[in-house]
DNA sequence: CAAATTGATGATAATCATTTTCAGATAATA
DNA sequence: TATTATCTGAAAATGATTATCATCAATTTG
């Protein structure tokens, strides 16, 4: 953990930004939460248990700045929110999302599924690729065996 | 055209929902923006051309009504605000996005680039799939020539 | 070291997309 | 026709995000 911190803090030292007490907190936050798809919101509060004084607006400062630097992916699963999540080292590319469309949970999958994809749109299309973003809408394994359940139910009563 | 309209008519009819004028219009607006993915506010701006009455609340009620149904794709390429695609007949999954980084442009391409990658996503995490979004972020095709140009300059000088 | 500059912060106000409310229209049904 | 449910426009309300601004802290300059 104090290893991604020192590379965060040197990847904003080399543009000239400091890591203040502020963004050293949230970006804790961020780390002791990964998998978690956390909203300026839920930030903000998860940062202010640690750092009582801190500004709401200082959490989205540094949600923006971090994720211009392409240390926090910033997405957005369709309610109004946009969620940050923080990128894994060297996973820029395996980093999809599975969105039930029962429950609303959103499970986070890391795999190699486009690979192939990738070069298909560049030779077909001219576009040189450098991120993606791909999400599944669906039902998840638990709401599957619920409505399993439920139907068993009914044909019950 | 009017092929059309009558289907998502009867769409609308079997939940008993109406085609009223303002949808109508409404619909009418995205069949002939088919490809610019416009935003709630673009719609009503042009359906306010052929029907000056309506009012943005009803726009965005349609749009929404219609997401609902399914007629439309809303989606989301990061600015703040959503934008809503006529899904074209049949090409419920290969309807793809290619957001260039350095001019903002929106490319839209028609290819089941994941039939199998959806196989996939079945079988080793147990989660069906009903749908899913796929956006490429890279640089297109134009940028990428204005930038060896401009690469070009840079040493002439 | 003191003064001046710069960047960062917190509180608050402003903005902007979207939703809700509500009273009045419109159409469907009994 | 009376009744009921649906739909509408205008305006207000909401909620997330951004801008403003005075202050604070760190850094540079003289």
């Amino acid at each position: 953990m104090e290893h991604r911190i020192d590379r965060i803090k040197k990847q904003l030292h080399s543009q000239s930004y400091k890591l203040t007490p502020q963004r050293e907190a949230t970006v804790r936050v961020l780390l002791e939460n990964e998998t978690d798809h956390l909203s300026a919101e839920d930030v903000y509060l998860l940062v202010k248990e640690k750092a009582p004084e801190i500004g709401l607006a200082t959490v989205y400062r540094t949600l923006e700045l971090l994720s211009e630097l392409k240390v926090v992916d910033k997405i957005n699963f369709g309610d109004g929110v946009s969620r940050y999540d923080l990128r894994k080292e060297g996973a820029e590319h395996f980093h999809h999302h599975l969105v039930c469309i029962e429950c609303g949970s959103v499970e986070e999958i890391e795999e190699d599924l486009l690979g192939d994809v990738e070069k298909i749109v560049e030779g077909q299309w001219g576009f040189q690729v450098k991120d993606h973003r791909l999400t599944f809408h669906g039902v998840c394994r638990v709401c599957q065996t619920q409505a399993v359940a439920a139907s068993a139910n009914e044909s019950n009563s």
